[in-house]
DNA sequence: CACTTACCGTACACTAATGTATGGTAGAAT
DNA sequence: ATTCTACCATACATTAGTGTACGGTAAGTG
């Protein structure tokens, strides 16, 4: 191996890389917002001077665009994955993914911290806003897809779908809130569960007047 | 009167008080977020010095505090009028309640991107945190006391509470994007709609579904 | 071993923003 | 008319943060 040490980052020579940076970035964004992005301040808490990073960015405006990139990049993989695996139980499928929705909030809390700020920074960056529009629509077409394969009707799937992401979106945002445990989720759980059932009873499939 | 001027506005001495560089700190927050708050910016904009602001607060902080203040003491008085409203017919208050919220992302527009730009602040600030938690319990008590008038059911009230408001704290935050319509807010009329006709037992066809 | 390159430290210039001290002024009070 | 008071301007000190120029070094490469 032509690696000198074992673990390259807790030896002795840091020596970072653009993503080492983006990492760190990150956490700031997931914790206190895009505004509190400094570069001082994250090449401390990487140990090293900001010579460093002027090395692997150009400017701090870089620093952010590449987060952004890396987030969508991310997010649209991610997006693929779940849209790819489905069996041949369109039900079983619909739940998986809601749990995974859901579970949004409990395992990846960080994630969806960052995800929070970034839905804040959009309200005043152009950029951000367009990269959070594409995000949204490539998920809820995984959603209405799902629901698609399940009620067969093309527009109740891409209402239910809307709602569904409405009120994940609501959910998710009171999960992120430090008071809150995860009742919120078993009550979104167990309304949405109610939900789908309701609607799929034969009787009452035309009642969304409109 | 003692008051020179017909409007001191506008006049020539502008001669401003706690409550002008509250206005002027609200759109700013509204627009750019809490951390985009500089007295001078907001000096600029009211056409004075920073002289002006360190006579009416102590520091930055106490304009922030104040601005908190103000909306929390509104904030609830708005919730107690409209719990006050309640006729004998506990459905048409239900409508008149959601309506009531769901025109909040169209009417006021500023009001619900403040609010927004709260709860950001609320993931960092302890303050600003229980703020945040305080209204929207009383919020949702607002919610769950017309749910219960109309269910009789406490239990199906306090979830049905919570998943309305959620799903308008989600379809709200999308209403606050730039990029969309009042379709979100159609959606989820419909939706609501639909999902408390099925929640209901008998033949109510309620005037929800418009 | 010379040499290149990737990466980092250091020092400087510059800007933006806060806070403070103090002086000025217009209108109200007496 | 003078004093008082509320309100604002001006000038200064200080801090935090960005960007830039340049020098140093350790690891790889021929």
């Amino acid at each position: 191996m032509t690696r000198t040490a074992a673990d390259p980052r807790k030896l002795q020579a840091p020596r970072l890389n653009r993503d080492d940076w983006l990492d760190a970035a990150y956490e700031v964004v997931a914790e206190s917002g895009f505004d509190a992005v400094r570069v001082l301040s994250i090449a401390d808490t990487l140990k090293v001077t900001r010579g460093s990073f002027y090395w692997h960015f150009i400017d701090h405006a870089d620093l952010i665009a590449a987060l952004l990139q890396r987030w969508r990049i991310r997010e649209i993989e991610a997006d693929a994955r779940l849209q790819a695996d489905a069996t041949d139980d369109p039900e079983a499928d619909l739940v998986r993914l809601l749990d995974t929705a859901l579970a949004y909030g409990g395992s990846d809390l960080k994630a969806l911290r960052f995800e929070q700020a970034l839905r804040s920074l959009g309200r005043r960056d152009a950029k951000a806003a367009e990269m959070l529009a594409e995000v949204d629509a490539v998920r809820l077409a995984v959603f209405e897809k799902k629901f698609r394969r399940l009620t067969g009707d093309t527009r109740t799937a891409s209402e239910l779908a809307a709602l569904i992401y409405l009120a994940v979106a609501g959910g998710l945002q009171a999960l992120a809130r430090p008071g809150s445990d995860d009742r919120v989720a078993a009550y979104l759980r167990r309304v949405i569960a109610d939900y789908l059932i309701h609607r799929q009873t034969p009787g009452a499939s035309s009642s969304l007047a409109t």
